[in-house]
DNA sequence: CGGGCTAATTGACATAAATCAATTAGGCCT
DNA sequence: AGGCCTAATTGATTTATGTCAATTAGCCCG
């Protein structure tokens, strides 16, 4: 446990200019590295970009822009959404620190998906012919993107199924439950942290109105299962909220 | 156009005794062969293995199954599905001939899905262990496989807009939108076509009840967008069948 | 420090699709 | 050839969630 307070301070503690590399960042465990021997990790770290921070509501990269790299965040969060012809935005994932966005652009070499800040963020940025060529040679960077790929295939899916089958309060236990979970993973409290989307992303994610999540939110406070200040969420019983999303996942 | 008849005989004329390999294979343009150069094909031909068909609603691979290979489909067509922790079951993907599943095992060494057959079927094996050992010596190879795996995450991406976003009229439009550019893709009718799968599948993959598809399928019928016959469709206006689809892809 | 803007909440009502139910129509086996 | 089984169709009714509307509460900026 690196910390105990409520609220980490990770995002807070010299957040874009933390040391510049790989080795020593401290999400080094859960992003890219992860797969990587030590030696190969200092070639990863030849070929990431580390610019300026994001701004909230600035564009990562825009559906339709050429696809180029591949990016990290290192700190803040990214929505990605795509528009169909109908002209209807969807949201189709919410990325965290130490998780990767922008592999939809590879099949057609254009994105799928528009990228945007949810908040201030530090953005890593990877080449994709520089993965490419370092695939080529580091078996184990090859294989791990394969497994990242595949892994958002199921993530999509599990959505897929999360859309297709369940109600709206298991759509909303089941992405908090998936918040959880990924705060745990980066040593945050796994039952207090604050919601970087809004309603409106989380109704859009989701597939219901703002309305419905508000409705829902409400509800799941009156039974207990959280305590909500604004985008200030206190899980009180994750075993009742796992058994909601009925894991729904 | 190879055939101009309305239902191609493609799966009848020796459906499993083809010349078994990929250069001869009348998928090749479309199947894995598409990005690699002669020689490479060879080198691809000699890691396919092709077993016995498999009959209708045999299972090709189940969810949680050791992950060794992925599939393409020859002739035929198979149904993806996988079921939640709430017991439900959905229907992730349709696979037609010269299409690829299985690569969903990828990241958790586990299929994500099960894979049947929805009518006697030929399917070649792939063991993805000597495809990441060619993909590192083969630029091609690996690149194709990035675009392969980036592609099914887009799809699944336009399945949550699908979803998500859109009617049920939308939604089969959609569907009967893509089956027919499959089939013109594998220069089939795109206009003349028999739906591999039961209204059942149908309604599951759609996110919708049996009862909705077959309302929706009259609706179509009567509007004289399309004309039915069980599972025979017969598509007299595509581009209205388009509009509706409201290219909700 | 106050006014206005936006996001969120809450309530009343409408609706698309689900559910429940009955009927029809093939296909297959004896 | 006839009967049975399953898949599909069609109709009547219910329901979860969407839509419309009004209210509240922050929060930013002058």
């Amino acid at each position: 446990m690196i910390t105990s307070s409520a609220h980490s301070t990770e995002d807070k503690i010299c957040p874009h200019n933390a040391r510049q590399n790989c080795s020593s960042c401290r999400l080094s465990a859960i992003c890219l590295p992860l797969a990587l021997a030590q030696d190969e990790v200092v070639q990863l770290d030849e070929i990431v970009q580390r610019g300026r921070p994001l701004q909230t509501d600035e564009l990562l990269y825009r559906e339709g822009d050429n696809f180029n790299s591949i990016f990290a965040v290192r700190s803040g969060s990214v929505k990605a959404y795509r528009v169909s012809d109908k002209g209807e935005e969807q949201v189709t994932g919410f990325y965290l620190p130490g998780e990767i966005l922008g592999m939809d652009g590879i099949g057609q070499n254009r994105y799928a998906n528009s990228a945007q800040a949810m908040e201030v963020s530090a953005i890593c940025e990877i080449p994709f012919s520089k993965i490419e060529d370092l695939s080529g040679r580091l078996p184990n960077m090859q294989k791990h993107f394969f497994k990242l790929l595949s892994q958002e295939i199921v993530e999509d899916q599990r959505h897929i199924t999360l859309l297709s089958k369940h109600s709206a309060e298991e759509r909303l236990a089941s992405l908090l439950v998936s918040i959880s979970a990924r705060n745990a993973r980066r040593n945050l409290s796994a039952f207090s942290f604050r919601l970087p989307m809004s309603r409106t992303d989380i109704g859009n994610f989701l597939g219901l109105t703002i309305e419905t999540v508000s409705r829902v939110f409400s509800r799941f406070a009156k039974q207990g299962l959280i305590k909500i200040n604004k985008k200030e969420i206190l899980v009180l019983d994750i075993d009742a909220l796992k058994r909601v999303a009925s894991l729904a996942n």
